[in-house]
DNA sequence: CTTACTTCGTGACTTATTTCACGAAGGCGG
DNA sequence: CCGCCTTCGTGAAATAAGTCACGAAGTAAG
């Protein structure tokens, strides 16, 4: 076990997929599961898999592989499954209301608990239990329970002002959608989801390849 | 200049943002910057950006840093932005249905030309000049101007079908919004849009940050 | 209990990526 | 034309990440 040693940042999202597959696994009724066989169903090697996991601790038993009811707890624990996050959005427009009406995060520990635009059109409106809510009101989220997640799913130009507001109400983790570098400050971690981004690594390889 | 030597893959994403940045810079009446002020836009360090720059060729100017127009149109070639790029998408759901509205991607060189579903209430829907068409068909791709980009957002169990099916149809790239990592054969290039795992990375640092 | 086989955990090594730091330009004021 | 300032391009050094390969530990069969 490795305590000390520096974690890759990638060796997270790495962990995410061991948890799905093996629950995958699970699923099917297996109860052990080899790092040669993780690492065929993920796409990595055997040794990225049992590196990967030895960062956090001796999981596998040497000669029969990992049991996935062990593994699958440590796993969830590591990445904070065990309560259920809440999330406010900020932005519900295509992207926005398309993860309002998606079922998936609930079964995977995330909720969005709060949803915020400025069209009146949209503030009002229902999703489940959730109610659209103006975003002027968005501070009122600074008293109680505050989430510590967000995601931004505003136009770019009112994706940092949106940012700026989330810092403010505590918030410590922002999926953001919108094609902006933010500026935050130290302690909140962005990640972006940068769709042309994506789309411009597809045109650098075609245009190159040929 | 530097030809010959391996350009790191995050590269390609970080001309993304440059370009990007220095097309608002262009639209601000601006027409030379620098790397620091780059760097400082794209939250990246100016020796990173004048590293990354100089993979595709010397674009600067002692003493007075790039000038717009022309780095610009270097990355737009070299990012493969000068046609308009098809795009074939597979699933007309939630995302799906919020990618086909939104207007950006012609902007940036990007059309769904082609979008299929197995639902017959989504066969047939319009979304401006695009019909939604049935996944049986989809092979009807294979003929003619075939899109070498594909965005699969159908349900986890059907991607890897999907997946075989456009890779039948030459499909080289594929952007997967589907929690699975798909088995593609080489020279075919797979990214992921995995959100439960960005949700996760979050859950992670706060679990462990306190 | 012993042998043959499997599979883990990990230090050592390799490869990849980023950062440093400096020489060489280019611009500008005088 | 000269010094002074800015900013590039880039090898060299540092850091980070991933792969290798092997000892140790477990399993299973006879
Ligand atoms: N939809 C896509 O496929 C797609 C693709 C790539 C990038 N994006 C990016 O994702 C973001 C959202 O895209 P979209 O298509 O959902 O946009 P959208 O226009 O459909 O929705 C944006 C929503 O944000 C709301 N909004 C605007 N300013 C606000 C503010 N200050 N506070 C709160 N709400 C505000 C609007 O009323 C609207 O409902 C954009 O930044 C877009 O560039 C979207
Ligand atoms: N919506 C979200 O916010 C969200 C979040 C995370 C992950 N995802 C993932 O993205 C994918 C799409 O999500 P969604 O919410 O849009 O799902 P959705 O159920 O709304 O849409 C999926 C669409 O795919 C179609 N489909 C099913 N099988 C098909 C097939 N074989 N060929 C063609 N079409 C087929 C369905 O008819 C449906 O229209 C899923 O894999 C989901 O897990 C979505």
């Amino acid at each position: 076990m490795n305590e000390k040693k520096r974690i890759p940042k990638s060796a997270v999202s790495r962990l995410s997929l061991y948890l799905r597959e093996i629950q995958r696994l699970e699923k099917d009724g297996r109860d052990r599961v080899s790092s040669t066989e993780l690492g065929e169903f993920t796409d990595l090697t055997d040794a990225q898999v049992r590196k990967d996991l030895s960062y956090f601790g001796n999981f596998g038993t040497s000669g029969s592989g990992y049991e996935i009811a062990t593994l699958k707890a440590s796993l969830r624990k590591i990445l904070g499954k065990g309560a259920m996050w809440p999330i406010v959005l900020v932005g519900v427009g295509n992207i926005g209301s398309a993860l309002l009406r998606y079922p998936g995060f609930k079964h995977e520990g995330f909720v969005i608990k709060e949803a915020y635009d400025v069209d009146r059109n949209k503030i009002g409106v229902r999703y489940d239990e959730l109610v659209v809510k103006d975003v002027a009101d968005i501070n009122k989220n600074e008293k109680g329970k505050a989430a510590k997640i967000a995601i931004i799913a505003v136009p770019e130009k009112a994706a940092q002002d949106v940012a700026d507001i989330l810092v403010k109400s505590n918030v410590k983790c922002i999926l953001n959608f919108a094609p902006v570098v933010l500026k935050v400050p130290e302690g909140v971690t962005v990640r972006n989801i940068d769709l042309s981004t994506e789309l411009e690594n597809f045109s650098f390889l075609l245009s190159f390849s040929k």
